[in-house]
DNA sequence: CGAGTATTTGACGTATGTCAATCGGAGTGG
DNA sequence: CCACTCCGATTGACATACGTCAAATACTCG
């Protein structure tokens, strides 16, 4: 588990002892925007999307999780977002305050997390360029370059890559709706730059040429 | 000092020893996206604005920093953001590694800037939802609002709400263009949701009418 | 194999971007 | 003190990319 990368071994046992198992069906919510925040968790499995919604029902997804991510990094005593499970999830949980009192006891631990935390921040302001700035094809572009990236950071096939989650989904994280996000792969494939030989799997073909169109190469 | 609320006053004494001061002048880059990251900064006096440009000029600013306001908190050990001066800026700075050393001599340092990040991570995904899903008039309405919550937080008037930055710097903020976004300044002005008594400074006529196009209300 | 749902494609309208002109205020010099 | 210039903000006219609505196709799962 990633969070334990710091510990020694008998410092891992001690998470064991405080550590609870869960596991999610499809779709099934894990915690709810405005929830009181009572354990914080580890994905060991599956895909987790965060999301926030506007009260008249339209919706941004802030992230997708993959095995090995935390979740529970941004909040202090309520959630500020939604998370559900986008297939089987697979995942284990600590109370707030056995975590807190284990990074009382191992401090690398806190380090750790407070890591973790910088880096969400990071990938939020990436993500804040993607949504106000580039056009739909780039924002689907370097999505799927993003997330070929972390499933290879995280042991998960980067090439053939599977696309767990809907096209409502997509729609929803990148800000677009499902059409222009389908239209978009439809240009993608049209130019050669992936195939899409499922809906939910695709293979980047030009790795290089998606990262032109994704406004992120440097010439 | 934010920053040191949680020290007490002979650690409010050591941390004065290791710090500099600094002047910006109006527009002076701060730190550029890439540079080696030395030093982190707490704000005393102006506003600073955060952006990342992408290679063909367009710019995303991912926010705006206000006096008490603390920068640095993202990075290792480059600079993922550009930091400049919107007008006359006071700040002052401390070497990473001082900083470092004074984090291990009083945790209570440490668990502030923690929290300090983690409020940063809520911000930055509200704003993935504004920028995501919100209309430009709904994003300016919201803009203003936060912006006049936080100028409260930070003791500076929140109703006669000074705007120090450009209408550009809006702009690249909410991921428009400046004529949408002048459009949606007097869209709330004919409404009669704000009063424009100069560009650079707006009067919240109706607080509650506001947060209903922000789409923030809950009915 | 069939029903239901997700995705893709098409036709069309409109909101927002683009390009261009006008307005207004700040600073400068006569 | 007033005119001139310059730059930022506003307004206008127009184009187009994206959203909306609707139909067709392709998957998924019983």
């Amino acid at each position: 588990m990633a969070v334990c990368a710091a510990l020694a071994d008998d410092e891992v046992a001690e998470l064991e002892k405080i550590m609870t198992s869960r596991n999610l069906v499809p779709d099934e919510m894990l915690v709810s925007e405005g929830d009181p925040l009572r354990r914080v968790y580890s994905l060991t499995a599956g895909v987790l999307r965060l999301s926030i919604a506007l009260p008249d029902g339209r919706r941004q997804i802030t992230g997708f999780l993959l095995p090995g991510d935390y979740f529970g990094l941004a909040d202090d005593d309520v959630h500020s977002a939604t998370a559900e499970a986008i297939g089987a999830v697979q995942l284990c949980s600590f109370t707030t305050r056995d975590m807190q009192a284990l990074m009382e006891r191992f401090p690398k631990l806190k380090d750790r997390l407070h890591a973790f935390t910088r880096m969400a921040l990071r990938q939020a302001r990436d993500n804040q360029v993607m949504l106000g700035r580039l056009t739909p094809v780039e924002k689907l572009a370097s999505f799927l370059l993003t997330l070929s990236m972390r499933a290879a950071e995280h042991k998960l096939s980067a090439n053939p890559l599977s696309l767990p989650m809907s096209r409502t989904d997509i729609a929803d994280y990148l800000g677009l709706t499902i059409e222009t996000v389908s239209r978009s792969f439809t240009k993608l494939r049209n130019t050669g730059l992936i195939q899409l030989p499922e809906p939910h799997i695709v293979e980047l073909v030009d790795n290089r040429g998606l990262q032109a169109v994704a406004g992120m190469d440097f010439h």
